[in-house]
DNA sequence: AACTACAGTTAAGTTTTACTTAACTGTAGT
DNA sequence: ACTACAGTTAAGTAAAACTTAACTGTAGTT
């Protein structure tokens, strides 16, 4: 195995052989002209000898040029195809999927018999969880987090950024006529994502001591129960808008106080880079996309 | 042309693969092991799979490993093939050499029979020259230079530093007296290398005026005829020791005033990087660093 | 002959990648 | 319990690679 000159430049040796212009091989491989140029310049130095002659508006390829093309060119093709074959789906009708179980289950699985109906040879297999699962040991595709979107070794894609809003039944909305009688009711948190930092952020807007009123019913990283529990009347609830923005709409929830909370967070697609170039993914990416631009702010 | 990952990273894992250990891979590449590891973790990231089973003491290849391997293995063979033709000699038994015209005529090719004796299968063509011609269109080997060592595109090696006396003949010296008469004799004078500094440290080293006593006969760019001419007792020269040690030593010439003056410049060897990989040029390199080591001092 | 358009070159600066070092982790063997 | 070894990872440094902008040379056009 001998030194090899740097294998970008052979790359783009093989592009320029091919196009016999600096330019389209620029253009091919995604660089400027100027890249090309210093990296065939680096080749000829490593070989001691030209491998292009430069004529005007294209070049042409020296007989050392042409006695080096078919090796690279033949070796390219393999590399090309043994990655081309790892990168392709494996399952291309299965789309193995975890969510955020609030979402999931809110607002997701509702929705998903509209994705089939679309992609009728696609198979979404939805697994609520609130952690990020391990993708090769779970044969998992992709991923729906909330957070900040920064995940080591995967690729993220935003999806859409949320509101959180101070709701409760509007029965009980009627026994609150200030800010700081909130405190007097039963108040549904979790200690997850950005509702913590929200409800800090209501009692400092509204001057509101957050220790006076002990009522706060505690459920630990369940948005889902919380919000079972404000439709019942129980308590009142920080909840983000894409959960509850239907029961809003139905007058099954009520906002207090016209209290909003822009999100830190952001909902995000994550996967390894790869998986984005599976068309299942692509498809149910884009489907998603359209999904959560139709949620009113 | 699909994007493939990093090449240096499909290249160690080739190593890795082969084997099946990131220390054995890493020594195999001339790098750290750290770095192997860093660059698998990065494939395995764009591939969205695992290619190593890490275990104790050494690794084993996935499924997708052992998938991803006979094509990168059969790639990088091509290009190792491509690469490996094109690095080779054209010409094993001619080695095509440019040399400056002073060191060729007065030194080199005197000294070629010996070259020749030692290795006869190599046939040595000199062309005297004191440019730089382009190895390319000239089918050249290998030049030797005097000059600082840097040329663009090509690899220099030092052969050995010089050091420049005044001389005359031994006739002329007896009307030498003092270095202030050295100015009412004629000067014989080159425009290239280090002589022009050399005579102005002379002069300074002696307090006298440069302008006194204008009876310098300039040839330009040509050690070999100011050698001749100093030989004929026509003047007082400053001359590299390499081009005139042996007249020295047989009293042909002499120096005048112990003046010597240590040349900026130095004697490369210069080739295209590739070129000193050629077995012809290694030959040939060890003998003449040798015959340069025999000059005395 | 002058001007224009285009592709390649190169210097200089910026960005990104790749590497090393050092500390750490886990697994066997003693 | 200790030791040895191979792999991992964070942090820092060095090198490579890229871009931009100015330049050059060659045809074609006016």
């Amino acid at each position: 195995m001998n030194k090899l000159p740097p294998l970008n430049a052979l790359r783009y040796f093989l592009a320029a052989a091919e196009t016999l212009s600096f330019k389209a091989a620029a253009e091919q491989m995604f660089v400027t002209q100027a890249a090309i140029s210093q990296h065939i310049k680096t080749l000829e130095a490593f070989f001691g000898c030209q491998l292009f002659i430069r004529g005007h508006r294209h070049v042409s390829l020296t007989k050392a040029g042409e006695r080096l093309l078919p090796d690279i060119a033949t070796g390219f093709s393999f590399l090309d195809k043994g990655v081309g074959n790892l990168v392709m789906d494996p399952r291309p009708n299965i789309l193995n999927l975890t969510v955020i179980e609030s979402l999931s289950s809110r607002w997701l699985v509702p929705r998903l018999y509209l994705f089939q109906q679309e992609y009728p040879h696609i198979n979404v297999r939805i697994q609520p969880t609130n952690r990020l699962l391990d993708f090769d040991q779970n044969e998992l595709d992709l991923a729906i987090r909330f957070g900040i979107g920064d995940y080591p070794q995967l690729k993220s894609r935003k999806l859409a950024q949320d509101t959180i809003h101070l709701v409760c039944h509007p029965g009980l909305a009627k026994q609150i006529d200030t800010a700081q009688s909130v405190s007097r009711h039963p108040t549904l948190t979790e200690k997850s994502s950005d509702i913590m930092p929200a409800w800090k952020s209501f009692y400092q807007q509204h001057r509101i001591n957050p220790d006076v009123g002990r009522n706060a019913l505690h459920v630990d990283d369940s948005s889902v129960t919380i919000i079972e529990a404000a439709l019942a009347g129980q308590g009142i609830a920080m909840v983000r808008n894409s959960l509850i923005f239907e029961q809003l709409e139905k007058g099954q929830l009520v906002k207090l106080f016209n209290f909003s909370f822009k999100c830190h967070y952001a909902y995000y697609l994550v996967a390894p880079e790869a998986h984005f170039k599976r068309e299942k993914i692509q498809c149910f990416s884009n489907w998603l996309e359209r999904m959560f631009s139709e949620i009113p702010q």
